[in-house]
This record gives structure tokens, C-alpha cells and sequence, in this order.
DNA sequence: AAATACACTCTCCTTTTGGTAAGTATATGA
DNA sequence: TCATATACTTACCAAAAGGAGAGTGTATTT
């Protein structure tokens, strides 16, 4: 009987692509970062307004994530009303390139795009 | 009051990175994906055994998926016991750049890296 | 005096995703 | 003759993801 191919049983978060699929997965978790790359700070309703169609719940919890993964930075002023900042940081900077990678090649090879072309 | 921004509502799947991130996102596509660019052809069973956490469910959807999208090729040879090959097509082929950016940035920023690296 | 804005949280609900285990038809090897 | 191999499919479940809508406390604006 043939081996089993060597990294047999291999978790997808135990890999580079798994892991980094695991931090951008998120719904929206890439629209929020290219808004803060794009907008260097904004607040909390500020992005749920450009993003439109999340919920304030899947925000407030993608946002959590992306602070515990160490992406985004988030400073809190202690005002009433309240006011929250949400910026990029060093290694959530570093991602850009990956997304703007992915970004162009969803760009060129999107079905519909395709579709654009034939006519 | 302030305009909104300007595309608010835009779908995810609307996006390039969005529009990527569905064809690649689901659990294993980039395994599979990256078993086919090493091995150049595999058949379905050589493809489990290689994962070995996937399930013959979900490795079968994904197959699908994959071909429904256009990046891999599935040939079937009229034989019994069957017998079916699947690799990457030219579309697929042009993904692997980008699943080696995603892998890269994964492997040198994930946090078990880190923390090796600190001690 | 009432409405609005801020940054959320909470509860309930639906949808999606993925896993387990068993079954299919047939041929080959022990 | 019986197990094993091929490439799947099907039915049933459990967990996770995400959406809707209401609520919180205070201050400014109308």
C-alpha cells in the first residue's frame, strides 16, 4: 500500500494560509481594515456607517477580534458621549499588501467581470 | 451631518477581496488547492488520505465548489472500480501566488511563531 | 421637553458550515 | 469466499456565524 503523503492530518490553523484565513475571514473583517488604510482613524459608527450592511453586533465583535489579534488598535476617550478609535497597527499595515493582492486578482477574475468581458 | 462614505452598502462579494476570499475561504479549499500545485494530479481518495482530517462529505463539496468556480479540473476515466483526476486549471494555477503571499505572511506573523521567537 | 448621537451590549432567531456514520455497485487480491 | 478498494452520496446532528431589534446612560441640539 502506498505511504501517506508526509504532513498527513495537519490542521488547517497549524498552516500559514490557515492561520492567516483565520484572521481575515471574519465577515467584513477585510472591508473594515482596507476603511481604516484607507481613513488612517475612525470611530465606531463612522464604520458601520461606510460599510452599511454589517450590524452593530457583527462590527463590535469583529473589531474585538481584530484588537485581540493584534491588527487593529483601539483608544477609548473617557468623554460623554463616549469616543473610540480605531486604527490600523503595525501588523495589521503589514496584511495590506496581502489583501491588495488578493483584492486585484478577485478584480481580474471575478465571474461577473468575465462576463463584462464577452460582450 | 457628515456624508457617508462613499460605497456604503457594498456587498462583500461585491468586492475583489470578497469575491476571492468565497472561492478560497471555505475549510480546506487552500489544502487541496495546495496538494494539487505540488503533486499536479491526485484522485480523490489520494487527496483524503493526504488531509486526513477532512471528511469524505466535506472533501466532495469542496471538490465541487472548486470545479464549479473554475479552478480545478475533475476528469472521470469509465473504469470499475472508478477512477477520477483532479488539477489545478490555469485559473486555479494563477491563485497559487496568492495563496503563497497569504501563507508567507502566516507563517511569519503567527502568534506560536512569535512567541518561539521570543525565547 | 423631546429628539438625537455616541458606543456599544443583549437576547432571540435563522442560516450556514462541517462532522459522523452508513450505504452504493463492482472488481480485484488473498 | 471474504475483505478491500474505488468515488462518492445520503441522512441526521451539532456548532458556529451572523442578523434583527431593543435597550443603556448621558449630553448636546432643536
Amino acid at each position: 500500500m502506498r505511504e501517506t503523503c508526509v504532513p498527513t492530518g495537519v490542521e488547517l490553523k497549524d498552516t500559514g494560509f490557515g492561520y492567516t484565513l483565520s484572521l481575515i475571514g471574519g465577515k467584513y473583517k477585510m472591508i473594515i481594515m482596507y476603511w481604516l488604510s484607507e481613513n488612517k482613524v475612525m470611530r465606531f459608527n463612522e464604520l458601520k456607517r461606510c460599510i452599511g450592511t454589517i450590524s452593530f453586533k457583527t462590527l463590535s465583535i469583529m473589531l474585538k477580534e481584530l484588537e485581540a489579534d493584534g491588527l487593529i488598535k483601539r483608544q477609548e476617550f473617557p468623554q460623554i458621549p463616549p469616543k473610540v478609535e480605531y486604527s490600523l497597527s503595525e501588523r495589521g499595515l503589514s496584511l495590506i499588501p496581502v489583501l491588495n493582492m488578493m483584492c486585484e486578482w478577485g478584480e481580474k477574475n471575478s465571474l461577473p467581470a468575465l462576463e463584462a468581458v464577452k460582450r
